[in-house]
RNA sequence: UCCCCGGUAGCUCAGUCGGUAGAGCGGGUGACUGUUAAUCACUAGGUCGGCAGUUCGAGCCUGUCCCGGGGAGCCA
């Protein structure tokens, strides 16, 4: 007999004669007649409720069942006389498949999310848990057909580089150095004797490499595992976490944003139309505001504010800040927090941002005091988007590349995109984690990832 | 990295004036013929985060380190 998982046996039609399902036990009552079983298989939210008569051979056994243990379980599928659920399964077998001992971690009540985290190989057996990472899997593919359908092409970027993409932020070495007697030269490490014959270093973004990519395929995105080694202690920070990265020919900050826009409410409508069951979990225990946090977001247009225009309503705001509004200064958290969430009520996007406070690719605007740099804004987390149009006049970019400081020889091969056939193009970061922050309430960035990486924390 | 708060039973927490420790849940045992985080009875669980100090005596006071949370910086 084949095995049917719950998600199908929860939608049948009708009463089925005789049916197999394996799973885990989440919690069980029992007495002398009969027991109940509720049987999770994490193919959904629900359990399925499993019935098992005294008369059954190993009863004895099934009694002494307890919570986390796994088995199979073959039987009738009937509908339930008792309230609460549509179905339930009449056991005509029960076969043990393994153990939990009695020390097994979770309980059939709620644990705070930092004791979960410290049990972070087990926590998405539990509800909550449960559900986010099924909605982290069912929005992974949502990202690809959000693209795939708008023709875009998806670009594995290297994770390994050599490249210093200057102020994007601390990178972790890769080496195969002896680190207990590391090769030096002129009192420098040696690089020359490493596996690359330079230093090297995991990816803190693939933009600089995907951009090459759209001078050649259009649009392209990357979607992918990223890392940086800041000593961030924040719930919106991790050293590894998965970014999107999309890159599009022929395109101004205009069609940056409203690609920006146009991606976050298609994912907000599929979580609100595919991931119902698990999000109705999140609306109803993590985030009491969710479902109309998420309507707003879907149906209104993003508010798109210059940068100029940010810092007055800011000033003319009574608001106190605890840090200085002024123009040529980066908006501080509490800044964009009073934009979104007290000014405007919704999503907004910040753009043309002086020059000096952002990265030396984005392109110099007309009045050469800001660049064509976006930020999209969202309530309670801050920024979710980060992007610009890329400086694609060759004689501009290296201007800027010289007066930061920077090494031209290391960017040759991206400056040829700019000499080669050069093209007006733009393009966004999306963290991951944070997207799904957005989606499910969920406050802290550890609690969206399978096992986050954090400083001083690589359990697991 | 900085500021603030916390660490007591497996989990969530209480612990008065400094006098050697409590509850609920969970676990175990038993009862119970339709339960929904079942209910009822009984029962076993403790290096009070680590180290040092003050004191006749420290869960409680002091110092320090470790860990967790909230906020900030940096950013996605």
């Amino acid at each position: 007999m084949q095995r049917i998982k719950v998600k199908s046996l929860l939608s049948s039609e009708s009463a089925q004669e005789e049916v197999l399902l394996k799973g885990w036990v989440r919690t069980l009552r029992d007495n002398k007649a009969f027991s109940f079983i509720e049987l999770n298989d994490g193919s959904c939210l629900a359990n399925i409720q499993v019935i098992v008569d005294s008369n059954l051979e190993n009863y004895a056994d099934v009694m002494h069942l307890s919570t986390g243990a796994a088995i199979a379980v073959t039987g009738k599928l009937v509908e339930s006389p008792g309230k609460g659920q549509k179905w339930e399964v009449q056991a005509s077998g029960v076969e043990l498949i393994g153990t939990a001992p009695d020390d097994y971690p979770l309980q059939k009540k709620r644990h705070t999310d930092e004791y979960l985290r410290t049990i972070a190989h087990l926590r998405p057996r539990s509800n909550k848990y449960g559900a986010i990472f099924r909605m982290r899997s069912a929005l992974s593919k949502a990202i690809h057909d959000f693209f795939q359908e708008r023709d875009f092409k998806w670009i594995h970027t290297p994770i390994i580089t050599g490249s210093d993409c200057e102020g994007a932020g601390e990178m972790f070495h890769v080496t195969t150095l002896d680190l207990m007697n590391v090769p030096k030269q002129n009192g420098e490490v040696n690089f020359v004797e490493d596996f690359f014959g330079k230093e090297a270093n995991l990816t803190v973004s693939g933009q600089l490499s995907v951009e090459t990519f759209c001078t050649s395929l259009g649009d392209v995105y990357t979607f992918g595992p990223t890392f940086r080694s800041e000593n961030s202690n924040t719930s919106r920070h991790m050293a590894e976490f998965w970014m999107i990265e999309p890159e599009m020919a022929f395109a101004n900050l205009q069609d940056d944003m409203q690609l920006g826009q146009d991606f976050i409410q298609y994912l907000v409508r599929f979580t609100m139309e595919q991931c119902s069951d698990d999000l109705e979990l999140f609306a109803k225990f993590v985030d009491k505001e969710l479902m109309s946090t998420l309507d707003n977001i879907a149906n209104n247009d993003f508010v798109r504010l210059p940068y100029t225009e940010a810092i007055e309503i800011l000033q003319k705001s009574s608001q106190q800040f605890e840090y200085e509004v002024k123009w040529g200064k980066d908006l501080q958290s509490e800044h964009e927090r009073f934009l979104t969430e007290q000014h405007f009520k919704q999503p907004v996007i910040v753009y043309d941002y002086p020059k000096d406070i952002k990265a030396f690719y984005m392109r110099l605007n007309d009045d050469e005091k800001t660049v064509a740099a976006m930020d999209i804004l969202v309530p309670a987390i801050g920024e979710i988007i980060g992007g610009s149009q890329r400086e694609e006049r060759y004689n501009f970019l290296t201007k800027r590349i010289k007066e930061l400081g920077f090494d031209e020889a290391n960017y040759w091969w991206y400056l040829d995109t700019r000499k080669y056939g050069t093209v007006p193009h733009a393009g966004f970061g999306l963290g991951f984690e944070r997207l799904l922050m957005l989606v499910s309430g969920i406050s802290n960035i550890r609690d969206v990832i399978p096992f986050p990486r954090t400083p001083k924390n690589l359990e697991f």
